[in-house]
DNA sequence: AGCACGCCGACT
DNA sequence: GTCGGCGTGCTC
């Protein structure tokens, strides 16, 4: 007779922020056995109900308590098991979070929060009898009229459709509400169409192939190193389109703003298979469709931005990492995951080859290159007829600047247009200014809640906080001193774009940054607005990569120099990484494009090195610096982060974690530290850094102490978290 | 994180 | 006399 804590309970991974599971009886006569792990359960807990998975089944512990029923099983066989359970478990470990914020992380919305897994049959439209004889009353011509055409040889697959236009869905559904067509399932494994040769691959393109295609079927990490143009992505396509004949799934994963319809279309049209994606536009059902369809293994493509890390692979062949140094890859809150790094640990768990793309590939990876740890593949020659732009550095010390621009810069960008050619001007800082500053007492306006300058918009008559949000007017006065003089500092792209204005009246001129461009289709857009002839461009980062600009031929880089000073030990990378990005813009049509650097500081190693040696001697100079001053990748990082509106509740909280996480000089601990930004939003922060020359190390510091975190009373007066290998240290 | 319980100020 | 402030305690 079997004592009741002796009888198998489930062991549920709940989303909460609690380090532990939580034990209950099966739902009513039901037995734990073990193929309940990986399903999702709806528990009672306290006063309310979640939705967890069962994570283990076995014996309740002794110190129990009183357990209650689950309510309901959610999933017929597991959600997770496998490859990806065991890769969520690492994760939970790796980043010290509980295991049910991990699953709440990885899971879509529709499923965490307890829908029955979406049916994923593919489906069509055709023409329904009022269809047919109500086609010809449709405007000739119109969008409407040419869909309805379409399906008048019968049923026409999504896939298909997909592949022939990229907005079909709104004109199909304004159809479908007329009665004129009507959504049918389709048999399973629909095809789509034949698959559309490349163009002819290069000798560094086809032996790159060869590598990736020759590591099928084991797990092999290679960083394939193309300059801008080189032609990596019909690398990808080839060792996609391989993998796919042989009967496997392709994982590709793509920066936050790399997921462009273009980019889709071109994968949709190469592969000849359907290419789902999966970004945060998708609705809830949208992305749980997706997922589901790669659980089935009916998705056999897959393009996504870093969630999409979290998709089940039943049947992996390839997994993809486009640029792969890129920042978005790197969640900055919740849990606090790399989807790179989860790439490698997947394709290892899958036994699988993870091929790392870039034009510019983050240290860490150019290290585990040298190393032999990674293959390294290499394009170095732009693919086609382009050629490299000319790159030249211009002094502007002592020279007069208008809104931070040189006459030299300016005559450069007049011949330019002149030529009927197009002219970039990059400044990385949006807004009119800055600062606002008062000539005559040095007040500058400042952020009530943050420490920060606020920056002034609008022409000059507001005052943003790019950290909180707050806004307010211009004052008329000075605050402190009364005194009218009160002066923009400085020139962010609205004001760049009012002297270009004012300078080049007669050529269109556009503005892309984030006020100008809210949704990520808008770049494309407005790019369209300048058309073939002669133009400006003006704008931030959200320029520095994709959008082929045919008509381009100069690049001006202004506002350099205060990354070139940043504090952050990732600055110099950055930065280097945005140039050589922003470089790239130029020329990738016939015409020979330029490049060119606006400084005070020509003489910087930076500039010098990356002018003289490219990418590669840049990072080999970084390197060396990073190994001499102990930083990634040569020691292991992790970072404590605490605020609270309570300065002495951040110091309090991280005195005692700093205490709690104390051991052997394996590991060095830093702080208790201000933030760089020590107050934002009204709230305190503070931070707690741990170094360590080996990964295993610190990890074994954090199982120890990260735990007793969750114990202190410190800890209920802040809000904290732990970034495990951290991007900024702030 | 929620959600409730619990003990002290300005309102009908 | 109540409605509600957020401190602190707990969740199988």
């Amino acid at each position: 007779m079997p004592t009741p804590s002796a009888a198998p309970v489930l062991r549920v991974a709940l989303p909460v922020p609690l380090p532990r599971l939580f034990d209950y009886l099966p739902p009513a006569g039901g037995r734990a056995d073990a193929d309940w792990i990986g399903c999702r359960v709806r528990v009672p807990f306290g006063r309310r109900e979640l939705v967890g998975v069962v994570a283990e089944t076995g014996p309740a512990g002794d110190d129990a308590p009183e357990l209650k029923a689950a309510l309901a099983r959610l999933d017929p066989e597991p959600l997770l098991a496998g490859e990806l359970l065991d890769s969520l478990r690492w994760a939970a470990r790796y980043y010290h979070e509980p295991l049910g914020q991990v699953l709440a992380t990885a899971l879509p919305t529709a499923l965490r929060a307890g829908q029955p897994l979406p049916d994923t049959c593919a489906h069509g439209w055709t023409l329904t009898e009022a269809g047919r004889t109500g086609l010809a009353g449709l405007r000739p011509h119109s969008r409407p009229r040419r869909i309805a055409e379409r399906l008048r040889e019968g049923v026409v697959a999504e896939d298909r459709l997909d592949l022939e236009s990229d907005d079909w869905r709104p004109v199909m559904r304004a159809l479908a509400r007329r009665g004129y067509v009507e959504r049918v399932a389709l048999p399973p494994r629909h095809a789509v169409a034949e698959a559309t040769p490349g163009p002819a691959l290069n000798g560094a393109q086809r032996a790159a192939v060869a590598e990736i295609t020759a590591a099928f079927g084991r797990f092999r990490p290679l960083l394939l190193e193309g300059v801008t143009g080189s032609g990596k992505t019909e690398v990808y396509l080839e060792a996609i389109a391989d993998t796919l004949r042989r009967g496997r799934q392709a994982l590709v994963l793509v920066p936050e703003i790399g997921l462009t319809p273009q980019t889709l279309r071109r994968f949709r049209a190469r592969l000849g298979v359907p290419v789902h994606a999966l970004h945060s536009g998708l609705a809830d059902g949208e992305r749980a469709r997706v997922w589901a369809a790669m659980w089935r293994g009916q998705a056999r493509v897959l393009v996504g931005t870093r969630s999409a890390i979290f998709c089940p692979l039943p049947e992996a062949g390839l997994i993809v990492v486009d640029e792969e140094h890129d920042g978005s890859y790197k969640q900055q809150d919740g849990l606090r995951y790399s989807a790179r790094d989860l790439a490698l640990v997947r394709g290892k768990a899958l036994g699988v080859p993870v091929l790392l793309g870039s034009a510019t590939p983050s240290l860490e990876s150019l290290h585990h290159a040298h190393a032999g740890r990674y293959g390294h593949l290499s394009l170095r020659q732009r693919a086609g007829e382009a050629r490299p732009p000319s790159v030249r550095v211009l002094d502007i010390r002592k020279r007069k600047l208008d809104a931070g621009l040189s006459e030299e810069l300016l005559a450069a960008i007049d011949t330019r247009l002149r030529r009927g050619e197009q002219v970039l001007v990059f400044k990385n800082r949006r807004g009119y200014a800055p600062v606002l500053l008062c000539h005559d007492c040095g007040w500058s306006a400042q952020c009530r809640r943050c420490d920060a300058p606020m920056t002034v918009h609008g022409r000059g008559r507001r005052l943003i906080c790019h950290h909180c949000g707050a806004r307010q007017s211009v004052p008329p006065a000075c605050p402190a001193c009364a005194s009218l003089a009160l002066q923009p500092q400085g020139a962010g792209t609205e004001r760049i774009e009012d002297a270009l204005a004012a300078r080049f009246p007669d050529y269109p001129l556009v503005r892309v940054d984030r006020e100008t461009t809210r949704h990520r289709d808008a770049v494309e857009k407005h790019l369209a607005t300048l058309g073939d002839g002669p133009g400006l461009l003006v704008g931030t980062q959200i320029l520095a990569k994709g959008h082929d600009l045919p008509r381009l031929t100069l690049v001006c880089v202004v506002g350099i120099d205060e990354g070139l000073f940043s504090a952050d030990f990732r600055a110099p990378e950055r930065l280097a990484q945005l140039l050589i990005q922003v470089a790239g813009r130029a020329g990738r049509a016939q015409a020979a494009g330029e490049v060119i650097l606006q400084t005070h500081h020509p003489e910087h190693p930076l500039l010098t090195t990356l002018l003289a040696g490219g990418y590669p001697a840049f990072a080999a100079l970084e390197l060396a610096q990073r190994e001499a001053a102990g930083f990634p990748p040569f020691a292991h990082l992790a970072l404590l982060r605490a605020e609270a509106p309570d300065e002495g509740a951040v110091t309090a909280f991280l005195r005692a974690a700093r205490a709690a996480l104390a051991g052997d000089e394996t590991v060095a601990l830093h702080g208790p530290l201000p933030a760089p930004m020590a107050r934002r939003a009204g709230r305190h922060r503070g931070q707690l850094l741990l170094s360590a020359p080996l990964r295993p190390a610190l990890q074994a510091r954090l199982h120890a102490g990260v735990p007793r975190l969750y114990a202190l009373p410190e800890a209920r007066r802040v809000r904290w978290s732990l970034d495990v290998d951290p991007l900024d240290l702030y």
